[in-house]
DNA sequence: CTGATTAACCTGACACCGTCAAGATATATT
DNA sequence: AATATATCTTGACGGTGTCAGGTTAATCAG
């Protein structure tokens, strides 16, 4: 946790936004530590001194994702018209796929598809953060005590489904349709019964 | 199609098990061709005459991936010991996470986390295979209107489960638990719920 | 204020990667 | 038997992550 500029300004800071940056602009297995690097000014060895390896890097960015994904959320659940425990959890559902589409880079990094970005201590505690979201919004339908699977489950189902819509493994004739209110209706379905 | 052995025998098929092979025994970020090609004894540049690009093999391991999924998940229906569709459909769910965990690799690969490997006929026909035979598990539970819904959602709950397992994105009290089983139990509530 | 220490950064090198071009070799064709 | 074609090898290019050592600038002791 670097406190103070000392050449550059910031460069922790500055190398997380350039590589939000780069994976905003090109796909996230042509982002290496070189080409943030460059974005930053910096040359190609200098984020060595302030992440270990390049998953560290990675890693953080991946947090910050997890950080404006539960913000998104959020807002999405609070912009309901029916302010419902169910109509919250459906405005999020709908927000989740809108941010696997829409942050498709950093959301495959922050879900750990490949290898590739380490488990900081900052992104264990952004991922945990977006898990107790997703808990503290399923309670008030579900109670405490199935809270836990209901969550679980309502994040696989989410989870699942923008993988296999990122990944374009959906067969021809569910990518016509508007996958997601049907899988939003049988989820929650799911959620009320026994 | 290489049809006849010319020089080293079967190289097609030679550099596809010897991706098998290495998928299994080192992490899939470190998977290269030209190990691939060093494991199959050929030189590094050897299948660029087979395949076209790095993903067109991945694709190809992917789709033999498809196939041993589809030949286990159906195994596993059959070997369930009451034979109601219910009953196999449970059993497929369960080994559809032990094939995730166990195959973990190739399962990484199929589902394309990352851009890995580009969507060969194969892989394509393949991965059509998959979803046909879930799709025809859940017809005799839903009946045919509703089966591309419920075959989706399952898929979605399982591949969603399976990939936060792989990527150890499940919160710590979660991780404790035999999750596998809750999961599938509110996943076949879902079904039957209006 | 001056000098030493230390953190931040740069340069250069290494091994590895995917891809391409050109040459060598064995099979197939005529 | 001679030509043509597909297969494989060799060598090179630009790219990557990582490490070692040198250089700059900020901090701190006197």
């Amino acid at each position: 946790m670097p406190s103070k500029p000392y050449h550059h300004g910031d460069l922790y800071q500055q190398l997380v936004n350039a590589g939000e940056q780069a994976l905003a602009e090109m796909p996230v297995e042509k982002v290496s530590l070189r080409e943030i690097a460059r974005r930053a000014g910096v040359s190609h060895a200098a984020p060595k001194h302030h992440f270990p390896t390049t998953g560290h890097l990675l890693g953080e960015i991946a947090a910050k994702g997890y950080q404006t994904f539960v913000k998104l959320l959020g807002e999405a659940a609070d912009a309901a018209q029916e302010q419902t425990p169910r109509a919250r959890l459906h405005a999020m559902g709908r927000a989740y796929q809108r941010f696997a589409e829409s942050h498709a880079a950093a959301y495959q990094l922050m879900f750990g598809s490949a290898g590739h970005c380490a488990m900081t201590p900052n992104l264990v505690a952004a991922s945990f953060a977006a898990w107790n979201q997703l808990y503290n919004s399923v309670v008030p339908i579900v109670g405490q005590a199935r809270a836990n699977a209901a969550a679980l489950h309502i994040w696989s189902a989410c989870h699942g489904l923008a993988m296999l819509k990122l990944a374009k493994r959906l067969p021809p004739f569910v990518a016509t349709h508007n996958v997601e209110e049907q899988e939003l209706q049988i989820m929650l379905a799911g959620l009320e019964a026994e």
